[in-house]
DNA sequence: TTGACATGCGAACATTTGTTTGATACATAC
DNA sequence: GTATGTATCAAACAAATGTTCGCATGTCAA
């Protein structure tokens, strides 16, 4: 008894993953030694190298083998809202804000995810590029389709595109700048705010959509 | 000759915060290496323990004697229109949102002052602590304060507030992850793409201002 | 039992890291 | 001249880094 044996498949390989995923998260690539992810894990410098190559990789597979999986958990919702049918551009901006910021992952994975992508987000990697290929481009395209049905078709497709980049920037920014959103509400990120962040983007956004050129 | 006299003060301490603050802002802190900084410094390693004690202290002193003028600067504009006074909230909205985007830095200035700024965002670190103080918390009060004059008085504070989260975000977002908005785009950043970001935001910004309740 | 193979683990490797020391040059003031 | 303080630079330091090597342990098939 007491070991769990939950999951069958390289127990260690999959606690290196966890533990590097938190802590490259954390910290950032450079600031976190194989050792201390080694030590976290409960196994040995060594095993790095022995199950991923070497730290880059480790760093890789980690993308590869959690960021991707948890991006197309946050896409879910949307893709279903498409399989549905019958929605309204309303419909389409609130499930996206929700499924972003208050969406199936757990607290701790969105925190984590959101940081991950932050900080790549600013050069093009190898890492960027497996990011855009595999989660952003496609759903900036089922985001645009879905648009498309349900608005006018005179919509201006740059400002559809534009609408989409100021959604991205809000729901990544409520997610990894904690610090900031906390300070400046005074408030906790609690059930309750959430819903109200998400309310308030999703009216944010539907009135980019519409487009109110007041002037 | 050949000699630029222009900058008398401790030209090798000005060089070291150049290079520092630039290589800072394109690598991270803990990516780059003081052998680096001071090699593209054109001086010798151990300057950098002359001129300031340690690493840190130089990460620090990058803050509070380059990132923090340079947040005034961009502030600037939206003051200038404060103490002019007779301005409405189109203006205020817009003048933020030129300020960040095309204000008075430069190009190469903006993107590093939204490099560095990106990366201390998420945890609460000395120099977050320094920035918000210095720079975010002054800021937003000017702007509610703007606000407040030219908004009708029954005016829901917390809402405001999340606007101004939210131009924060987009503002952040537009100039540090360039590679996601270019691609998304398929645009150059000229002039004129600029000029059509700014607008979008304040559109967006003011839609939520004026708050639009669609429902 | 034997052999082959996957995994775990400790020790050592060569680099790179930030920091310190001591010597040198060069001004300016006494 | 002498003394004092500032700035530069080479060399060395100890610590930490990613990586590699060798051996032990276990499992499963022949």
């Amino acid at each position: 008894m007491s070991q769990e044996h939950t999951k069958q498949a390289d127990p260690t390989r999959e606690r290196l993953l966890d533990e590097a995923e938190r802590l490259f998260a954390e910290k950032g690539y450079d600031a976190v030694s194989l050792r201390e992810i080694t030590a976290a894990a409960g196994t040995h410098l060594a095993a790095v190298n022995y199950h991923f190559s070497s730290k880059e990789n480790l760093y890789l597979e980690v993308f590869r083998q959690r960021w991707v999986d948890r991006a197309r958990k946050i896409q879910a919702p949307l893709r279903e809202l498409a399989k549905r049918g019958n929605y309204t551009p309303e419909d389409v901006v609130r499930t996206m804000a929700r499924a972003f910021l208050a969406g199936p992952l757990t607290d701790q994975e969105r925190v984590r995810h959101s940081q991950l992508i932050s900080r790549e987000m600013g050069q093009q990697s190898i890492v960027f590029k497996l990011i855009s290929q595999e989660a952003m481009k496609p759903f900036i395209e089922l985001s645009m389709d879905m648009w498309q049905c349900c608005l006018p078709q005179e919509t201006d497709m740059e400002r559809l595109k534009l609408v989409m980049l100021s959604i991205f920037s809000q729901v990544l920014y409520f997610n990894f700048a904690r610090p900031v959103v906390t300070m400046t509400m005074d408030r906790e990120y609690d059930k309750e705010f959430v819903d109200q962040i998400v309310e308030h983007i999703t009216q944010f956004a539907l009135s980019g959509l519409n487009g109110d050129k007041g002037k």
